[in-house]
DNA sequence: AAATGTGAAAGACTTCACAGCA
DNA sequence: TGCTGTGAAGTCTTTCACATTT
């Protein structure tokens, strides 16, 4: 969904195409565990395996890094591991603070892969005055009445939003007056940011929508049925129409559904 | 990360692009805050405004659809919500089991747009015994031994797998064995799946990681450094190279990721 | 006059397949 | 021989721009 889109025009520098940008860290996963079991050099192959990609996509995504592999060999993994996390800006801590410490953001808070590589938890803040004081995941939770000097103070450009949707809006805009330039939006809502402002959507319904629609697909394709039916009883019920002239008459028959996609 | 990929041919008959399954839940959520406040009608352009993308767009996603416009008016608000839950299939009721009840599994048990849109959570499991009976969102937890029979006995093809890292391919067989054939990833690490089974991830600390790309670009171009100094320090200390030292192995499925749905 | 629906062009991403290096 | 790096081809997605319909 990648909504930040919009960076500037220029800034080719250093063109890495966002597909693989958005690969990078699970090359780096896959890459951590085999430096854990002490695996000193793995081939495109294996490595694409372990990341669950095919190898010439692999291959093709390191190539925008540079060379960093040996022919006849594959890569050095400590090599590629410190490469990548060049490249991702993971060798630089960055401090986040989490906006809105319900369940969804107590679990972020207490998030192991949070603290691991390079991000760290610098505050915590919700607007309910009886969370303030209160420790989640050993940081004490501020009220959101400090959230500029929170930023300010711990020079925060990430920002993590797991505010209900009624609220993220707001504290979007507020966090970016303060000078967060990137947000990780869990609410369900469309944010609307600034030029230069990265924001980045994670949205459980909308992923469970899509594996429905799939779902659905797998269904009817078994039973070979294709009328889809079993739904027409639920009518549209909306079908009147409002105003707009246009009466029904118009298209949706009671059961005319079935939209024929691929209008000739 | 778009999961369902497609190997074959790609069934024309009903041919939805990938990338416009992915935008109706956008679509859906704009529509039902317009249907609440009882608009009858929205231009592509309004439209598309509210969900985040550009008219265009809007209108080619919706041309796959079918023809459900009136030009030189716009769509029927209530009709378009009617076809797009139709055609995401949440027409139908979705039981949903959540494995792995911690501080996200917590939270995700939970979330309200959860329950809304067709998806009922039909129980909750978990490994610990201690959390055995305990309600979570008024939902008692159940353990993980009877997982396949709850599966069964509520017909759930719906998995979301909320446990550490090292559990999470045990389920998902698990899972997969008792008949769920769409899965949705919050653990950490690339499940392997057979054909036929559909896995999205959710991964946190992934989408950190391109913020904290896209971060450190920004940062470097106002100082036009472009030599990130500071990092240098930490240099690689790698370079050793053993023979080819492969015992792993298990190079299962050569495009590991997702399989999917429409066999021709 | 307003706004949809859609060919066609442009662009992004993936896969192929093989030259070239270790 | 084995495996990387990469042009070129193929596929998917977005955007343009305008004919068409109300």
């Amino acid at each position: 969904m990648a909504t930040g889109r919009t960076h500037r025009p220029a800034t080719r520098s250093r063109g890495i195409p966002e597909a693989t940008v958005a690969r990078l860290p699970l090359y780096l996963r896959a890459l951590t565990a085999l430096s854990e079991r002490s695996v000193p050099t793995v081939s495109s192959e294996e490595l694409a395996a372990a990341a669950g990609v095919n190898s010439a996509k692999l291959r093709k995504d390191f190539s925008y890094l540079g060379s960093y592999g040996t022919r006849g060999v594959g890569y050095d993994v400590e090599y590629l591991v410190y490469q990548i996390s060049r490249e991702l800006g993971l060798t630089q801590d960055w401090p986040v603070v989490i906006v809105g410490i319900g369940n969804l953001g107590a679990a972020l808070a207490n998030y192991g892969g949070f603290a691991s590589r390079g991000f760290r938890v610098a505050a915590l803040i919700d607007a309910d005055p009886a969370m303030a004081g209160k420790p989640v995941a050993g940081i004490p939770v501020q009220h959101t009445d400090d959230l500029e000097r929170i930023i300010k103070d711990n020079g925060v450009s990430i920002g993590v939003i797991a505010t209900p949707a009624g609220a993220a809006q707001q504290v979007c805009d507020r966090l970016v007056t303060a000078g967060v330039t990137s947000i990780l939006n869990f609410a369900p809502t469309v944010l609307t940011v600034p030029d230069g402002v990265d924001v980045r959507k994670v949205d459980l319904s909308i992923e469970l929508q899509i594996l429905a629609f799939h779902e659905q697909r797998k269904a009817g394709e078994e039973t070979t049925m294709e009328t889809a039916a079993g739904d027409i009883g639920s009518l549209p019920a909306a079908a009147a129409a409002h105003g707009t002239s246009a009466d029904d008459s118009a298209d949706q028959g009671p059961d005319g559904d079935v939209p024929a996609v691929m209008p000739a």
